[in-house]
RNA sequence: GGACAGUUGGGAGAGCGGUUGAAUCUACUACCUUGGAAAGGUAGCGUAGGGUAACCUACCGGGGGUUCGAAUCCCCCACUGUCCA
């Protein structure tokens, strides 16, 4: 969530700040007017308010004392139809400035390049140079089968399409990967938290995928749960709600879980092989920071997902979002893709964001700030996708009989 | 699934429908005391919004109701605990 009191002492500053995220100026004028339309409501609220708990006050002295109240009851009664009125009013004006607030997406930090889709990132650097082939390299899905790796028909016929199941040196990897990263996050000062994978609205709202994206996840069907897009939604809201002391921070915390996207509006996209499933296996990073160390701590969690590559041999190059591309919760993004040669392209594998206070705002977690609290930073980035990493060790350590030499470091994890 | 009990400030724990945002204890902070500490004393100590300020408003699991007035009474829901099937 945007901050309100921002919006009210800079809101020309605010709103091109916002300009530059597509999102409309008359949009966050009606922002700032509903915004003061509620002010005027609670103050008129307030004021019938204030005049009512007096009466009554007097009412209770009155009876105690033994005099006739008929006089201060008439008052009263015709005072209390005021301040229905005005709470009405004031409800009113809550409710459409909230339906407003919670739609509008994140500031973009000052030094995030403008654009309008991801064509328009700007690359940070390479890491590892892609290796020659002697021969032409395949793509993940036919050496998947090859190898008896993954069944693409079988998730299918289990549930729908976009499912898959792995077997074998397949499965066995998948958990390896998952090992090796929780345990090069946790040596990295990120603590291993094993979470729900099932939240409740009030958690989405906090991380910011609702109200607006209801679309892309997974209900439960006549429960208010809904099955996480992500691990940084119960990480992140496992603070929610509370004031942290200051030495608690950084709180750096590593999880994996199996995340669930319905991938509305992906029609057609990815639909070969295991890119883009609707189930999929993530560890993930989770950091709440102070206002001033956030970008070093952004820092920390780029490199280290960039390493987990490294060590994995997997050339990879970084790559900061524009404005067009970055997400609804996010200041600033850097996406990290990592090659793959039977694509011939880089595609991403990790995705971290800086959400500054706009997610802690929601959540409410907040930090004791010398006197006064104040919301904490927060940040959340994948160390790594499972599923993409395996493909690009497919990919990348293919030989030309389609077999697969599998990277040193996992070596510890498979036997 | 059924019955009962509970949900109050960082923790523990009071609270008759009226001046209670909430006793008390504890924790914490500052100061006094001390050579230093302990003990003791004094003061402060929830969150959010509004106001230059005095101060005002809201919040006692969530939502609704009764009442001039609700932490307190009623209804619904959630959660926790105990017992039963």
């Amino acid at each position: 969530m945007i901050d309100l009191k921002l919006l009210q002492k800079d809101f020309d500053g605010m709103s091109a700040k916002l300009s530059r995220k597509k999102v409309d100026i008359s949009l966050i004028a009606d922002l700032k007017n509903k915004n003061d339309a509620l002010k005027i409501a609670k103050t008129e609220f307030e004021t019938l308010q204030a005049l009512q708990n007096t009466m009554s006050k007097e009412f209770g002295i009155y009876k105690k004392e033994g005099k006739d109240v008929s006089e201060l009851k008439a008052k009263v009664d015709a005072n209390k139809i005021n301040i229905a009125t005005a709470l009405e009013k004031q409800r009113e004006a809550q409710e459409e400035l909230e339906a407003l607030v919670m739609a509008v997406p994140n500031i973009p930090d000052d030094n995030v390049p403008d654009g309008t889709d991801e064509n328009d990132n700007v690359e940070i650097k390479k890491v590892l140079t892609p290796k020659e082939f002697s021969f032409t390299p395949k793509e993940h899905w036919e050496l998947a089968e090859q190898n008896g790796w993954i069944d693409f028909e079988r998730g299918v016929k289990l549930a729908t399409s976009r499912f898959s199941v792995s077997f074998g040196m397949g499965a066995k990897l998948e958990r390896a990967l998952i090992n090796f990263m929780l345990n090069f996050n946790s040596k990295r000062g990120f603590a291993e938290v094993s979470v729900p994978a099932i939240v409740n609205r009030n958690a989405l709202k906090g991380t910011g995928q609702l109200p607006k994206f209801e679309d892309d996840l997974y209900k439960i069907d006549g429960q208010e749960l809904f099955l996480i897009p992500t691990a940084e939604v119960p990480v992140t809201n496992l603070f929610a709600d509370e004031i942290l002391e200051e030495s608690q921070l950084p709180i750096k915390m590593t999880a994996y879980t199996p995340c669930f996207r319905k991938e509305a509006g992906a029609a057609g996209r990815d639909t070969r092989g295991m890119i883009r499933q609707h189930q999929f296996h993530k560890v993930e990073l989770v950091a709440l920071s102070k206002p001033e160390t956030s970008d070093e701590v952004f820092d920390e969690m780029v490199a280290c997902a960039s390493d987990i590559l490294t060590a994995l041999e997997l050339p990879h190059r970084l790559v900061i979002l524009c404005t067009g591309d970055l997400g609804f919760s996010a200041a600033r993004t850097v996406d990290i893709e990592v090659w793959l040669p039977g694509q011939n392209t880089y595609r991403e594998i990790s995705s971290i964001s800086n959400t500054r206070d706009f997610q802690a705002r929601r959540a409410k977690i907040r930090f004791k700030d010398g006197k006064q609290n104040t919301m904490v930073h927060t940040l959340n980035g994948s160390a790594l996708a499972v599923g993409r990493t395996l493909v690009a060790i497919m990919e990348n350590c293919q030989n030309e009989d389609g077999s697969i030499t599998i990277p040193k470091v996992l070596e510890p994890y498979l036997n």
